[in-house]
RNA sequence: UCCCCGAUAGCUCAAUCGGUAGAGCGAGCGGCUGUUAACCGCUAGGUUGUAGGUUCGAGUCCUACUCGGGGAGCCA
């Protein structure tokens, strides 16, 4: 018996024999060899399968080798140029553990619904296996980073007895008969322990029932909140800035290859570093209104159209290149490339139907209302940077946050807005810490005194200036791969209307 | 809750003016000495989302519903 090893450890066993442990993730043959990629969790390896070193019905077997078979294979390790990940196995033996028929995601195209109800073996996949092991990084980046930097973990409760800034948008559940509601952020909760420990941080799931169907909207996803005492606004910015330049460092630094595969553009990426912009909100609305939002959005209108125009052209080029190509390839490939140049098409055509909607709300943009999502990309792509947003009138801001002393009308809030139109990862504030100012705000905000006395009790005992802000974990993720929707950052996506696996 | 788009083979998609539902992938069989979504040939695979309507005739037109996608609002 060869040495059982890993695909990742392959280098280490250059000429002699081992044994991988995995699963057929694709099989190629032609008459006297086979190829078969083998991927076991730690990358994949090309085994080939020669027929005239082996006898007919071992080759027979090892032709017809389907996809996610789980198998043991043996053989000896040779370094080649030509194989995935540069290492292939010259296979000697191998035993089916066991035989997987019809394997549903195959190596075309599918679509999104299909896979996210496939979502328990679309992990399998190539993205997907990328995908999940930078979250992994990102996770583990923001741990350390607190854990580095003196914040003591206070995991905060997911039953919560009260809603934490209005009800409608929680999930509401019955504890013993009592309505009770999955927390929606453990921020309260970490105010009070960042004046027992100074710095703090939880980092859990959330859950907000908002009826949101669009890609950057999930039920339930992960939050991570620090809170620091004796703190202002300008401080809580920093950690912000320093935390972000920390967590983009170490995934770039452990997956360039993973976000070059995924088609990041690694420049954007590698220019982030402090500081970052800042803008008021009323900064951010003379943006919006002024002549540089539109010009922003009547360009990428003109070159989207000019895009659509081109692929237009393309269709029918292709169309005549398919009815009168001879070859059978040819015209399959010109069907192909029909298909993706209409796929292109119509995203694009969607895309150029929003445009003037979003020139609208830009432009009518009302001094006092919250900044909507196609105002923040126009924020964040006029920015090569991440965009801090301070100062958002207290109306459209929840209740704790502390009211500008300079502006009464202001509360002393920041948003982070990723570049490239990505938009919000961050939202965070200074704490009002005044008793007084605290509960006219509960008063102004027509909530209940009573669920919130022993809020008000960090007011009456050694109040001080503190603060802190969530960082959303998927949208984070969905900025540094890149991705279009953020449903591909966690593993088992939750949204209005799925559930499901 | 509102606006736009869609639903055809297991999967991804075609189907011109309303006129006999087709490809590729996957599956099965055969061929090919190094393939990278390999390639080539053959076979099987269909209640066109559901319920009505218009018509000699509906995948195609009309109405309602269901489900999905994108966007707005709301938000991380």
């Amino acid at each position: 018996m060869s040495t059982k090893t890993t695909i990742d450890r392959l280098c280490e066993h250059v000429g002699q024999s081992v044994t991988l442990q995995g699963w057929v993730h694709k099989t190629r043959s032609s008459g006297k060899i086979a190829f078969v990629i083998v991927r076991d969790g730690t990358g994949l390896c090309q085994c080939v399968i020669e027929k005239n070193e082996h006898t007919e019905p071992f080759f027979e077997t090892a032709t017809h080798l389907s996809q996610e078979t789980a198998l043991e294979i043996a053989g000896t390790v040779r370094a080649d140029e030509r194989a995935v990940g540069g290492h292939e196995l010259d296979t000697i033996g191998l035993a089916v553990i066991h035989a997987a028929q019809d394997y549903p995601i195959t190596p075309k195209p599918h679509g999104i619904d299909f896979l996210l109800k496939q979502r328990h073996l679309w992990f399998r996949s190539e993205r997907q296996y990328r995908i999940l092991r930078i979250r992994h990084t990102l996770v583990n980046a923001i741990r350390s980073f607190f854990n580095d930097n003196g914040y003591i973990l206070i995991d905060t409760p997911i039953f919560s007895p009260s809603a934490g800034e209005g009800t409608s948008t929680l999930f509401a559940v019955d504890y013993f008969g009592e309505p009770v509601y999955l927390a929606q952020t453990g921020q309260l909760y970490v105010e009070a322990a960042c004046l027992a420990h100074r710095k703090v941080y939880c980092f859990g799931p959330t859950f907000r029932a908002e009826k949101s169907k669009t890609r950057r909207h999930l039920t339930e996803f992960w939050m991570v909140e620090p809170e620091i005492a004796y703190a202002y606004l300008d401080d809580v910015i920093g950690v912000a800035e320093d935390f972000i330049c920390s967590v983009v460092q170490r995934v770039l630094s452990q997956h360039r290859a993973d976000l070059v595969e995924l088609g990041r553009d690694l420049a954007p990426l590698e220019a982030i570093r402090k500081p970052f912009c800042r803008l008021t909100y009323d900064e951010a609305v003379e943006i919006l209104h002024g002549p540089k939002a539109r010009e922003l959005l009547e360009a990428d209108l003109t070159q989207k159209n000019a895009r659509i125009a081109e692929l237009i052209a393309q269709i029918e080029q292709l169309t005549e290149t398919q009815r009168t190509a001879k070859k059978k390839w040819q015209q399959e490939k010109a069907a192909q490339d029909i298909q993706a140049a209409r796929e292109e098409r119509a995203e694009l055509e969607e895309q150029v139907a929003n445009i003037p909607h979003h020139i609208e709300l830009a432009a009518n943009f009302q001094w006092g209302s919250d900044l909507g999502g196609s105002d923040e990309t126009i924020i964040s792509r006029l920015h090569d940077r991440p965009v801090f947003v301070t100062h958002y009138p207290k109306e459209v801001k929840a209740f704790y946050m502390r009211i500008d002393r300079t502006n009464p009308k202001r509360v002393e809030n920041f948003d982070m807005l990723a570049p490239e139109g990505f938009g919000e990862v961050i939202g965070g504030s200074a704490r009002e810490e005044d008793y007084d100012r605290l509960l006219e705000r509960i008063r102004e905000d027509g909530l209940p005194q009573e669920p919130y006395e022993w809020y008000l009790d960090l007011r009456r005992y050694g109040s001080v200036p503190h603060g802190g802000f969530g960082l959303g974990v998927e949208r984070t993720l969905a900025w540094l791969c890149s991705l279009k929707h953020i449903r591909e950052t966690i593993p088992y996506p939750r949204m209005m209307g799925k559930i499901y696996p």
